[in-house]
DNA sequence: GTGAAAGCGCTAACAT
DNA sequence: ATGTTAGCGCTTTCAC
């Protein structure tokens, strides 16, 4: 392989005229410019991110820890990041935390001994004091998705999930539904507050509060769904609708109302989270709030670049909006003999 | 930051011992290791990978190349390549090609000038006469799975689309279908050809050939088998028994004949091909063929990691079996008056 | 505008 | 078993 210095042999000037014309930074003479572009094309010279790396001090690599690679929410969030990255000349490393506080403790040494320029983090869990302090003293600037706190976040990117979780309960509450279990996930997950929140919002909009609606707590997954639907079934209880925590869950929620025979949404209605892909592949297609992961991922790629670019004047905390999509697992609840208010309050 | 020369000088010893330790190679007495531990863990030192990997030439980084990381087909794959790697102490370094010529040779490129180890590569087109020269040159070991002809291989880990596409046909024909589309992928894609391989293998177990059954050539994509279905359900063409190229275009496919007020599977049976995520929640529950994607990309990084530890006795090539998932979507053609070999062939 | 010189932090011969 | 030495390939002052 080629180095810097067949290069500038080559080209007949020294080593740092050639070290500029491909950084690009400094003055170089359109002559000698040209003659270098040329023993570099003869020669296939590639520079060495390595000497460079350890030289500059950059690595101009974006080291990001989100709980899975191979869940498709965390997937099209590393996409996204790879397309932000990619318009600013950076590369993608990603490792997995698994929700585990040491896998993720793990993961972000990881990225921080490979000299990362910047990181961002999707943790489920607070960050050991020691990866802290190590974060700290390699200056390295942070992005925080989501999730829990994270004391070194330079910035914060956050979805809504408050005005997301309040418009889809807003909508069951529209639609005249009383009997509502919500199958949440765990309380350790910001995600979780927030969406509880948000519910509360919309309950008291209406007059309600959280105690109104049933509660159910578990995991975002869908065997949480499957057992919590199939235990809400089996208790007797009224239920006209579920919202259920994530899009996970609502596909577990929904076999377990199928296989009771239930129709989805004549008997139950059913609102999930996230707008995963398979979201509009249930039957009836999963009414669901989008969160735009994607976008996410972009949006932490540019910013972190930007940071690094030197430019400071970024907020410290932004927000990304949820959308409802509406599909076809939300209806009006059938006439219910037992409870005559909710028919009076359904319009 | 510390580095190996505080270490050195705080244990008082010479950096190559403080060397040999961290990489835990050569002869450190008991005494002089504890020192050099001790003075590690209060310095908070880590080593510095860039003038690691400058020097000794490696970067403990796994490269890979797949289509597109935001999709869950590639995603699963590389969540595997992770865990592969981390066993090994490495970490991987994702590009996507996007399924573009130059989108591939661009992420090639990128990870050979990381300094990546070795490649892990799942290409849709032939690699660029420029970028197997630069491979060759780099002398980075290469493993290729699926997709196109990839000439630097140095072992190549392939699905066995044969017999999964076989399996699968024969499910078909078994269950006394004689009226069969196949609505298959694009024919750039060497699984495309290997699938209709196993398909004619089938059919020729059975007595006919390709000839026998209607093929539509299309792309891996949803909508591909919602339009190819509407087509041919409006075609009039006697069909009772859809193979769908993917999952995705299953659910396209499933989607059209809903639409059309086809009952699966008793009008029409229906298979797919990946077991997608969504495979089991679609209604009815998608028969379909399972691709081992994560344990592929597991087995890419292990065999990457022993093939640079020195491990030379690696099989060239490697064949992983699909596994046929029989869920709801397969039955028996309804009795057809127009055919009348069709009830006979059925035993 | 360009070059000379000095290292970034580490490893690997080689010597002892 | 340990230290000495000589760089790996590059960037970045600092002169000129």
């Amino acid at each position: 392989m080629a180095t810097i210095n067949d290069v500038s042999r080559r080209a007949g000037v020294s080593r740092a005229t050639v070290s500029r014309v491909i950084a690009d930074n400094g003055y170089v003479s359109d002559e000698k410019r040209r003659l270098i572009e040329a023993a570099i094309a003869e020669l296939g010279y590639r520079p060495n991110t390595m000497a460079r790396g350890l030289r500059s001090n950059r690595s101009d690599i974006i080291g990001a820890v989100v709980v899975e690679v191979a869940s498709p929410f965390y997937a099209q969030m590393v996409g996204g990041m790879q397309k932000g990255a990619r318009a600013a000349g950076k590369s993608v490393l990603v490792a997995s935390g698994y929700a585990v506080a040491d896998d993720e403790a793990h993961a972000i040494l990881e990225l921080i001994d490979r000299s990362c320029d910047g990181l961002v983090l999707y943790l489920e869990n607070p960050l050991r004091a020691d990866v802290v302090e190590i974060i700290r003293k390699s200056r390295t600037p942070v992005i925080a998705i989501g999730g829990s706190e994270c004391p070194v976040a330079t910035a914060r990117i956050h979805i809504d999930n408050f005005s997301g979780a309040r418009d889809a309960m807003q909508l069951l509450l529209d639609n005249g539904h009383r009997d509502i279990a919500y199958l949440s996930g765990g309380l350790m997950y910001r995600d979780t507050h927030e969406r509880l929140r948000g519910i509360g919002a919309a309950l008291e909009a209406h007059g309600l509060g959280l105690d109104d609606i049933h509660v159910v707590h578990g995991d975002f997954s869908e065997s949480f769904g499957f057992d919590a639907t199939a235990r809400l079934l089996g208790s007797g209880r009224a239920t006209t609708a579920i919202f259920a925590g994530d899009d996970d869950v609502a596909a577990g929620s929904l076999l377990a109302l199928k296989q009771a025979g239930r129709r989805i949404p004549e008997d139950v209605s059913l609102i999930g989270f996230d707008d995963n892909f398979h979201a509009r592949h249930l039957t009836p297609g999963l009414t669901t709030v989008r969160q735009p992961v994607d976008e996410v991922g972009r949006m932490a790629a540019e910013m972190l670049s930007r940071i690094l670019a030197g430019d400071i004047s970024q907020p410290a905390e932004t927000t990304v909006p949820t959308e409802l999509i509406v599909r076809q697992s939300v209806g009006r609840p059938a006439r219910q003999p037992r409870r005559k208010e909710s028919i009076a309050l359904a319009r």
